[in-house]
DNA sequence: AATAATACTGACGTTTTTGTCACTATAAAC
DNA sequence: GTTTATAGTGACAAAAACGTCAGTATTATT
């Protein structure tokens, strides 16, 4: 039932996903992908523009790392690097959805609870 | 189309969820929550015996906070504390269960790279 | 009066994550 | 030969996250 990966040892395949998709810019990386793809880092840049240029670099190597993006360079200058999802990587649709989906209902509860407290 | 939550401005509900939901520990406290609830302190310890107990119980203080849990102190001796999910808490099992689903996926994935490794 | 169980908190240090700044490489265009 | 554009890297600082340890509170039991 263990999984051995980089080192570590996970002890279910949640544990183990969230190693992986757990990053601070992740999932916002994964989103900006299933929009629109491929992209280059500019582009990704231009999506996330909170997130500084070495942070995302860090953020984009380790999903390369783990698989769930494919980095394309093109041998031209200027420099192009194109982003894309894996096969594996586009099956994180579902995750991704409905983190959103349930962000939509925080948001509308957030909401109503914030006018009750204004009618008291 | 901006969310303001906790003196932060939140430019789509994805970013509020996982402002919410991004937590080290708070997607494996949730699924706890999922599997069985009411669950006492001791017992989420039982079920995450790797998050120490100052760290759980900064990370349900949180999700009270949020409140994405509810937490319930009964007045005996020695003390007894429930945490249950709130009706917004109970609302993220599809989050969980894509996560969950993704990671056996990754964990098949990394299986079959690894059985190709080891054949050249 | 000491012990035991549960659910904590405070103070503090370490580790990890994140951010900033300066720098590199390339070839084409001016 | 200087500028331009893109996609970076290295070194370091700052901030946030995390962990450890010791301590608190309660009352019933011994």
């Amino acid at each position: 039932m263990e999984i051995e990966y980089k080192e570590k040892t996970f002890f279910t395949s949640k544990d183990l996903a969230l190693s992986v998709i757990g990053g601070r810019w992740k999932i916002a990386i994964i989103w900006c992908l299933l929009q629109q793809s491929p992209l280059r880092l500019s582009d990704i840049q231009k999506y996330l523009p909170d997130v500084n240029q070495r942070m995302l670099i860090r953020q984009l190597r380790e999903l390369e790392d783990d698989k769930i993006i494919t980095r394309c360079v093109y041998p031209v200058v200027p420099p192009k690097v194109e982003y894309e999802l894996s096969e594996i990587g586009l099956l994180l649709e579902p995750v991704v959805t409905s983190i959103c989906d349930w962000g939509d209902n925080f948001r509308l509860f957030l909401e109503e609870n914030s006018d009750e407290a204004s009618v008291e």
